[in-house]
RNA sequence: GGCGUUGUAGCCAAGUGGUAAGGCACGAGUCUGCAAAACUCUGAUUCGGCGGUUCGAAUCCGCCCAACGCCUCCA
């Protein structure tokens, strides 16, 4: 079946094919390890999570690697300003180093607890100066970079076009409208890909002009080279990253090897918290962990993230979190029934599944569409095997460990258990006054109870 | 100022010319001593508004309204 996948780079849907045999090679930008990812960070990389499933459901194999910033970035414009490491290194009390390790930690759990595969290859920026060194190098060999007194620039004016993917114009846009122009800069978009390290800079290297540390976007370039090659299948990242960094990437590559890096742009779209952009200052920044800590389920995010198409802003509310989890434990528990049923299902009908299911992921990986073909035979009337089967088999795609259900691993307290058991007994009796009475008393103490035909379930409200 | 996106039932949202997917909530029923849980059923004559094109529009065009985003670090 034919896969097709937006395209940045075209502003349509593509037919996608690897450029060589079957294995595809694929670049994921990721995070900058300085403080926590977000929950709208964590949308990116489910979205680059079922990206990778979909491709393997269709029997191609991976190659994709996934880049964890831990130099280089800094937090203002105009390549000036502190380096994000090292600010929250000074924050915190720490060497960048001991940041950089926290963080890349804790984004790992996240991504464990979001069952999002882990990339072939991870690579730290700071484990490969040399290689950009070397692509800087090159670049000035080449005429499209130019040093000054603070950093080495790349000449944008020396390219064919700059701005591929976001359509800009440099000549429509006015220079230094928002930011302040650097004069020893031939033009305003000019950016810095290697910057002339202050005496008192905490990470900093040996390099052929002084030392110095990276721009923001030479590691992607030169670790992209180094592990895909000149030119690789796709390369994926937030929408954001689109008119600074990923621009800049092309244009550095094209500088050295005369060719766009990734033959397929994407990216994943916003997270917005109740309408609106997830900041700071509005105090509605959420970690996955906040989530965790409301009692739900990190999969039900995860399962959230699939009612809208990754190329679509999605509005985040507790409200719809909550549905999501209701979702899911729903969705494992008819996964068992099917497990447990004995009854026979046509070939037909499960084909018929498949290829709709088929359908709707290569359609740009449409998971609110693929997510309805779920449910359908989720909650379809007659229990089979086979269609366990089949939904352990959509699971590939989804990963949202379909037959393991949600588990309740909280200890009940004892004196709950006790009057659990006193109310077993009350009930016995058809003492229901009773029995009322001491559900009110375990509701009270946050537990819930449920009556089965022949026992009693306990649980935490 | 420039560029762009979105507006579909209470909430999250599919659907881009052929007569409104799905999930959750609500409601009804079954079950239950009663509840809860579970199971079953149910919801928009209508897709922000007004016009237009068309045999036919949520889907195309125009205008208007509203919300949001980018142009600066951000997934």
């Amino acid at each position: 079946m034919e896969l097709k996948l937006y395209n940045t780079l075209t502003k349509t849907k593509d037919i996608f094919k690897p450029l060589e045999g079957n294995e595809v090679r694929m670049y994921s930008c990721g995070p900058t390890v300085y403080k926590d990812a977000t929950i709208g960070n964590m949308r990116t990389n489910i979205f680059q999570d079922v990206l990778r499933r979909v491709l393997k459901y269709n029997g191609y194999t991976l190659k994709h690697i996934m880049n964890i910033t831990d130099v280089g970035h800094l937090v203002s414009d105009a390549d000036e300003g502190e380096d994000k490491m090292i600010k929250s290194a000074k924050e915190e009390g720490k060497t960048p180093l001991e940041i950089a390790e926290f963080y890349t930690k804790r984004f790992m759990n996240d991504l464990l607890s979001l069952n999002i595969e882990l990339p072939e290859i991870i690579c730290k920026a700071t484990d490969h100066i040399n290689e950009m060194i070397e692509f800087v190098s090159g670049l000035m060999e080449k005429g499209y970079a130019y040093e000054t007194s603070t950093a080495i620039y790349f000449d944008v004016s020396k390219l064919d076009e700059y701005g591929v993917l976001s359509g800009i114009n440099l000549e429509e846009q006015k220079a230094g409208a928002r930011v302040d122009i650097d004069q020893e800069k031939k033009n305003p978009y000019d950016f810095a890909l290697w910057i002339k390290a202050p005496k008192n800079h905490l990470m900093k290297w040996d390099s052929p002009w002084g030392v110095c540390y990276p721009g923001w976007h030479i590691e992607c370039s030169a670790m992209g080279k180094k592990y895909l090659g000149e030119q690789f299948d796709i390369h994926t990242g937030g929408i954001d990253l689109i008119p600074t960094h990923h621009e800049n990437e092309i244009a550095q590559s094209k500088g050295l090897t005369g060719k766009n890096p990734a033959k397929f742009w994407m990216h994943g779209e916003y997270l917005l918290i109740n309408g609106g952009k997830m900041s700071k200052s509005l105090g509605n920044v959420y970690l996955l962990n906040d989530i965790i800590k409301k009692g739900y389920s990190p999969l039900a995010y995860k399962l959230f993230c699939y009612s809208a198409s990754y190329r679509n802003k999605i509005n985040f509310t507790w409200e719809a979190i909550d549905a999501s989890n209701k979702a899911l434990i729903k969705l494992k528990e008819s996964y068992k029934k099917h497990f447990e049923g004995n009854e026979n299902v046509q070939d037909e009908i499960i084909n018929n599944y498949e290829n709709k299911f088929n359908e709707a992921i290569n359609d740009d990986l449409n998971m609110p569409l693929a997510m309805s073909i779920v449910w359908e035979v989720a909650k379809y009337s007659v229990k089979s095997k086979k269609l366990a089967d089949l939904l352990l088999k959509f699971d590939t795609v989804l990963g949202i460990k379909i037959d393991e259900l949600e588990e309740n691993n909280e200890e009940i307290p004892n004196d709950i258990l006790e009057l659990v058991e006193k109310r077993k007994q009350a009930r016995l009796d058809k003492n229901w006054d009773l029995s009322d009475k001491l559900r009110n008393e375990i509701n009270e103490k946050g537990y819930n109870v449920k009556d089965l035909k022949d026992d009693m379930i306990v649980e935490r409200i």
